[in-house]
DNA sequence: CGGGATCCTCCCTGATACTG
DNA sequence: CAGTATCAGGGAGGATCCCG
């Protein structure tokens, strides 16, 4: 069991079966800061401190293995510069260039959606 | 704090601020469990044991947090017939349909980039 | 059958300190 | 600057028991 406690997500591992790939997309980039990066990333290249100064509120430690994540199931790119002081540019990959539309399919639902979602939560907790 | 360990997730809190709702749909539909459960309720009305048995590797505890979760949300309705013995019939409602495109269409990305992924996976993994 | 309540256990995560 | 290593806590989630 090599790489344990190195990644978010272990899981993934997309089953070949299961018609259903959402469970997998889900753990793909459902890592709490991910999409964040992602959508910072869409911006332009960053480097890592850019990158902590922008999302805010996320951890060096977080920051690092969402990056890494990213960067293993080819989402992400990370290029080191071997200068003095070290530099190391993200930047997205096609790949996650594609993602953005289906992505934003789904926070159009989730703007149209938010106010029936806020009244029936308002409904169910006045129920208690 | 009334509600604690009672929900799956408390935060969603729809920030009205942030111009990127991703991060609360995530919060809303990522709850490990949602997703497989909306999918099985899209076929039609199912029973708890049903949902149980259907989905297979949940615990009656996290299905019953997830179906609540929807339920709070207004994705899922909850019925109950005074049966003996019970019987307790869940649905997805309108605003949950209208999620399903949107869905489709992230699982059709997720289809079509997981050869690649798989490849940058091996390719990452390979390089230790 | 359909859960609620409780206990208990990991492991995720944040904080801190150290390094090339 | 861009991380890694280590420690500690807290919460998510499983197992179990019980009830209407």
């Amino acid at each position: 069991m090599a790489r344990r406690n190195t990644a978010v997500t272990d899981q993934v591992e997309p089953a070949p079966n299961d018609d259903c790939p959402l469970p997998e997309v889900l753990a793909l980039i459902g890592d709490k800061w991910c999409i964040q990066i992602l959508v910072e990333l869409g911006e332009g290249p960053r480097r890592f401190t850019q990158l902590e100064r922008a999302i805010e509120g996320v951890s060096r430690r977080m920051l690092t293995l969402n990056l890494r994540n990213l960067e293993r199931n080819g989402l992400v790119t990370r290029t080191v510069y071997p200068t003095a002081p070290p530099s190391v540019e993200y930047a997205i990959t096609r790949l996650a260039e594609q993602i953005r539309d289906p992505l934003e399919a789904l926070a159009d639902w989730a703007r149209h959606a938010v106010p029936d979602l806020l009244t029936a939560r308002r409904v169910y907790d006045s129920r208690t």
